[in-house]
DNA sequence: GCGACAG
DNA sequence: ATCTTGTCGC
C-alpha cells in the first residue's frame, strides 16, 4: 500500500530509510551561508543548477537523469548533462530521494570532475526539501550528499505535519495577485516548513518552496522567483525538457529495452530483496562512458515554443471570483 | 467505498 | 512521473 501499482519495499528497508533521513537530517542547514545570498540582487551568483528525472513510457526503471547550469541572472544553459540510468527502488512518498539522489548526486560528481569550473553555487531540486513528513525531502538529501545550497521545489501540495488543501488553502491561493506574491505554509508545530509561491503572472498554482540545504527560506522563495521565466524555474524547467528530449532520441536506439520487454521495478526489487533474504549490496559504479549529446544538441535550440504546457494559465472562462478575499484582507 | 499520494 | 488537443493570448 505503501507504493501504488509498484513493488513495495519491507517495512524493514523504510525503517532503514528512515534512520538514514533522520541521521542526515542533523547536518541540514538553513540559513544563509554564501555571500551572494545576502545581496537584495544577488550579485556574485553566476550559475544556478537544475536536476530532474524523466521516465521512460510504461517503464517504472528506466529513465533520465539530467542536470543542467544556467548562467544568472541571463538564464541561458551553460552546461548540460543527460544520461540513462536504470532506477534501483521504487517511488514512495517520503522516500523520493531514495529512488533518485544517486544518480542527481553522481551527475554533480561527474561535472566536478569534467568543469569544475561550471560547477552551480545552488541547485533548485524538483520536490521537497524540510516540507516533508520527516523534514528530509529530496532537496535536503541532495543537498547533504553534495554540500551544495538547494533549494526544494514541489509543484503540488504535500500534505504533511498539518497542512491540507483546504477551503482556506485554496482560498489563499486565490488571494495571490502577481508573480512574487506568496504566504507561508504553517505545520502543526507553529514552524514554517515553505512558502506557496505565485511564480508567474498567468499561472494559478502556486510552487511550494522549501529549504534544502544552506539557504534561508526567505532566499530560497526570492531566488525561485528570479528564475521564473514560466510557471516553473528555468533551471528544472530546463532540465525537464532535455531529459524528456534525450528519452524520446534514445527510444529506439541499441540500448534500449523492446517495447514489452522492460523489466518492471516489481521484479527488479525482489531480486535486490528477495521476499525473506536478505540482500546484499552489489555493483557500485559504471564507468565513466559518454553517449554525448550528439552533433544535434544544441544547448540554445530554441526550439521550445514560449509556451508551457500544464496549468500555466487557467480555465479561460471558470477563473476564480475576483473580489475581496475574507483572508488577505 | 473514499481519500491520500513530492516525483 | 506518464496518458494527451486544442485553445487562448502575447
Amino acid at each position: 500500500m505503501a507504493a501504488p501499482g509498484a513493488g513495495a519495499p519491507p517495512e524493514e528497508t523504510l525503517s532503514l530509510w528512515k534512520r538514514e533521513q533522520a541521521r542526515l537530517k542533523a547536518r541540514v542547514v538553513d540559513w544563509d551561508t554564501e555571500a551572494w545570498q545576502r545581496n537584495p540582487d544577488f550579485s556574485g551568483l553566476q550559475r544556478v543548477g537544475g536536476v530532474d528525472v524523466s521516465f521512460v513510457k510504461g517503464d517504472s526503471v528506466n529513465a533520465c537523469a539530467s542536470l543542467v547550469v544556467l548562467s544568472y541572472p541571463e538564464l541561458k544553459v551553460v552546461y548540460e548533462e543527460c544520461r540513462m540510468v536504470n532506477l534501483k527502488a521504487p517511488y514512495v512518498s517520503g522516500f523520493l530521494a531514495f529512488r533518485e539522489v544517486p544518480f542527481l548526486a553522481e551527475a554533480v560528481q561527474r561535472l566536478q570532475e569534467k568543469e569544475p569550473s561550471l560547477m552551480p553555487q545552488v541547485l533548485l531540486v524538483d520536490g521537497n526539501g524540510v516540507l516533508h513528513q520527516r523534514g528530509f525531502g529530496v532537496a535536503c538529501h541532495l543537498g547533504i550528499l553534495t554540500d551544495l545550497p538547494c533549494v526544494g521545489v514541489a509543484k503540488k501540495l504535500l500534505q504533511v505535519d498539518g497542512l491540507e488543501k483546504s477551503d482556506q488553502h485554496k482560498e489563499k491561493v486565490r488571494c495571490l495577485r502577481a508573480a512574487g506574491a506568496t504566504f507561508p505554509l504553517v505545520g502543526d508545530s507553529g514552524t514554517i516548513l515553505g512558502m506557496a509561491l505565485k511564480s508567474h503572472d498567468r499561472s494559478i498554482n502556486p510552487l511550494y518552496v522549501s529549504v534544502g540545504h544552506k539557504i534561508s527560506l526567505e532566499t530560497a522563495v526570492h531566488l525561485t522567483h528570479a528564475c521564473c521565466r514560466f510557471r516553473i524555474p528555468e533551471p528544472v524547467r530546463q532540465a525537464d525538457i532535455r531529459s524528456r528530449e534525450y528519452i524520446r532520441r534514445n527510444q529506439g536506439l541499441p540500448g534500449a529495452p523492446a517495447l514489452g520487454q522492460e523489466r518492471t521495478l516489481k521484479a527488479q526489487w525482489q531480486e535486490v530483496c528477495p521476499p525473506g533474504g536478505s540482500a546484499e549490496p552489489t555493483d557500485k559504479g559504471r564507468p565513466p562512458e559518454h553517449l554525448g549529446p550528439g552533433p544535434g544538441a544544441d544547448p540554445d535550440a530554441p526550439t521550445q515554443a514560449p509556451r508551457d504546457s500544464e496549468a500555466e494559465t487557467g480555465p479561460v472562462g471558470v477563473g476564480p471570483r475576483e473580489g475581496p478575499c475574507a483572508i488577505c484582507e
